[in-house]
RNA sequence: GCGCCCGUAGCUCAGCUGGACAGAGCAUCGGACUUCUAAUCCGAGAGUCACAGGUUCGAAUCCUGUCGGGCGUGCCA
């Protein structure tokens, strides 16, 4: 087995047979056999069929109309012309409409085991971000009250995403932005106030507008309880101003532990009221103003959207002086491109997508590249409990918050199940299904596997088994063994695929494939057995899955029990 | 009305830059534990990929239209 840095080699069998593919094809050109002008990209992919192959290219098709061949004729040509490839492939056949088919060698696959020996759970990653500084903004709930179910989506999806990017070598941020400014906060800490004297006994009335859910009572009560009666004696004007910020800050406080509980930090908490207070928003519509985009009408302060194909210009100013979030919001996009980053990242539930054009209006505005800032828009999720709609009312306060959720559920559980679905998918929620510690559920099945391996190594270590030594993969030649080693080898192509999607769902799938394929192998093969040889290679092929299953686990921000 | 997303097996959903007879999990039915964790495994049935055109050697995938669903379309955030 060679001592190659070879998580290199591994990746680039696709490479390599691409390159090899192309030197047949330069080869034959040569000969005059493919009247070719230029040579195309060749793509390999994965048939879906085991029985194509581990590799196919549909590049004879794809000449066929060029060269006025049959696309079959065209493949025997390139299959003649290629090079020794016996080092890496076992068999190379022509199928089907003029597929080329290519079966990996055995000894090749064992090599993906020695990769992993070397490389741990840094196997699959990759440098692909070439150290690209990512800033990825996500959750930013209002800080008047507790996440809901939606926020604990976008904590789930932005934080696997940064580290799946992290993975692939970015140098990722994570953000939340603070709405901690406007109308809201005012009513908010109105609220709050007249729940703070109604519970001392004073009659108020609790006004239309007020936010009506319990926390709010909470809050008033917290402050009751380390603060006694004291702002009463104030003015209510003066309470507010108070509560405004007390209560702020306490909910802020909230939304850290919940997130927390979510296994979610962020570098950067981004206060929205700084930046007014800085003058930056002034100071951004100041340079769009400058740039030509910025007029006055109707006593309001306009944006000219409709300069960047928008369908009507927005307001940045009110005729009341105030300023529109959106103009807050452009400060913030222009501080955000200014700190350097390569991109950012925006996950937005899809409430807001009606808010993506003027917001890259805004930023071409501002001269930035349009591709500098990529938006994420994930459908919402409707919460279920065994299979009957949760009714929730924002107006009544009547909800599931994600605090709730966590504690009835399990971290691991709602991560997972908050990652299972492309986030284009609006997501059922199932509370009853996300609790069940049963075959239904997915979160389990893959612990399983990881716990079962585990157990599995306790008792061959126990056993004698040794890994120390040299271990011999060619012990492992049956179906279930080389399927797993394959499904393992498939773990950085997913990888990069989550990151040039920039999306986490396919990792949930490859958890259960791999767990799948290893549960499969534990039914049909005995590890510790009087082979010791065998028990050895077969060890080690489940130390290599262990390894994989808990880099996977580890992404997806779920945790890897060795016993269950 | 317009914009974005979606419409694939009974249910929930994958299907990456168009490719070889359409996949998974659950549910249903039938099997498998004296041996390393049965929270497991094996097998079976189940789909005119919403519909109609078009591009292509080839379309669930791309284009156009129709129907159905979600969200948006504020001087709210």
């Amino acid at each position: 087995m060679s001592k190659i840095k070879s998580d290199r080699r591994y990746k680039m069998i696709k490479e390599k047979l691409s390159l090899l593919v192309k030197e047949a094809l330069e080869k034959a050109q040569l000969k005059g056999e493919l009247p070719i002008e230029e040579i195309p990209e060749i793509a390999m992919e994965h048939p879906r069929e085991k029985a194509h192959g581990d590799w196919a290219t549909n590049i004879a098709m794809i000449l066929a109309g060029e060269v006025k061949m049959p696309p079959r004729a065209v493949a025997q040509i390139i299959v003649m012309s290629l090079g020794d490839v016996r080092k890496y492939l076992s068999k190379i056949e022509i199928a089907g409409p003029g597929f080329i088919n290519f079966y990996l060698s055995n000894e090749w696959l064992y090599e993906v085991l020695e990769v992993i020996r070397q490389e741990g759970e840094k196997f699959g990653h990759s440098q692909a971000g070439r150290g690209k500084r990512v800033l990825i903004e996500f959750v930013s709930a209002n800080p008047v009250g507790p996440m809901h179910i939606g926020h604990g989506r976008w904590a789930a999806v932005g934080d696997t995403l940064a580290n799946v990017l992290t993975a692939s070598g970015y140098n990722v941020e994570r953000e939340f932005y603070i709405n901690d400014f406007g109308n809201q906060m005012n009513i908010f800490a109105k609220s709050v106030a007249i729940r703070y004297a109604q519970l001392l006994g004073l009659d108020v009335l609790f006004p239309e507008d007020g936010y009506q859910g319990e926390y709010i009572k909470d809050i008033a009560r917290e402050i009751i309880a380390k603060e006694g009666d004291k702002y009463l004696d104030i003015s209510k004007e003066q309470r507010e101003l108070i509560f405004k910020e007390r209560a702020y800050l306490q909910v802020l406080e909230h939304l850290k532990r919940t997130l927390e509980k979510m296994g979610v930090i962020f570098d950067t908490w981004f206060s929205e009221r700084a930046l007014h207070e800085s003058s930056a928003v002034d100071k951004a519509i100041e340079e769009l103003r400058e740039r030509g985009f910025v007029y006055d009408s109707e006593g309001a302060v306009w944006f000219k959207a409709t300069a960047f194909g928008e369908e009507k210009d927005r307001v940045l100013i009110r005729a009341n002086g105030e300023p529109t979030y959106f103009a807050a919001d452009i400060a913030y996009h222009k501080n955000k491109l200014e700190r350097g980053f390569n991109e950012i990242i925006n996950i937005w539930g899809a409430d807001h997508h009606g808010y993506i054009g003027r917001m890259r209006a805004a930023t071409q505005a501002l001269r930035y590249p349009a591709d500098r800032m990529e938006i994420i828009i994930g459908q919402l999720v409707n919460l279920l409990r065994g299979g009957e709609p949760v009714r929730m009312s924002k107006r009544t306060g009547e909800m599931v918050t994600l605090d709730e959720l966590l504690a009835e559920v399990g971290r691991d559980a709602v991560r997972f199940f908050f990652l299972m679905r492309s986030t284009d998918s609006p997501l059922d929620f199932d509370i009853e299904l996300a609790k069940q510690e049963s075959n239904e559920n997915p979160v389990y099945y893959v612990q399983y596997a990881h716990a079962r391996i585990s157990s599995i190594i306790r008792f061959a270590e126990a056993e004698g088994v040794d890994l120390s030594g040299r271990v011999d993969y060619r012990q492992l030649e049956t179906e279930p063994e080389l399927d797993l080693i394959r499904k393992l080898g498939e773990w950085p192509e997913v990888l990069e695929r989550a990151t040039r999607q920039r999306a986490p769902h396919p990792l949930t799938a490859y958890a259960q494939e791999l767990a799948s394929a290893f549960h499969y192998f534990y039914t049909k093969c005995r590890v510790v057995s009087e082979n010791k040889e065998l028990s050895a290679a077969r060890m080690s092929l489940s130390e290599a899955t262990r390894t994989v299953l808990r880099s996977v686990l580890a992404i997806l921000g779920v945790s890897a029990p060795e016993r269950m």
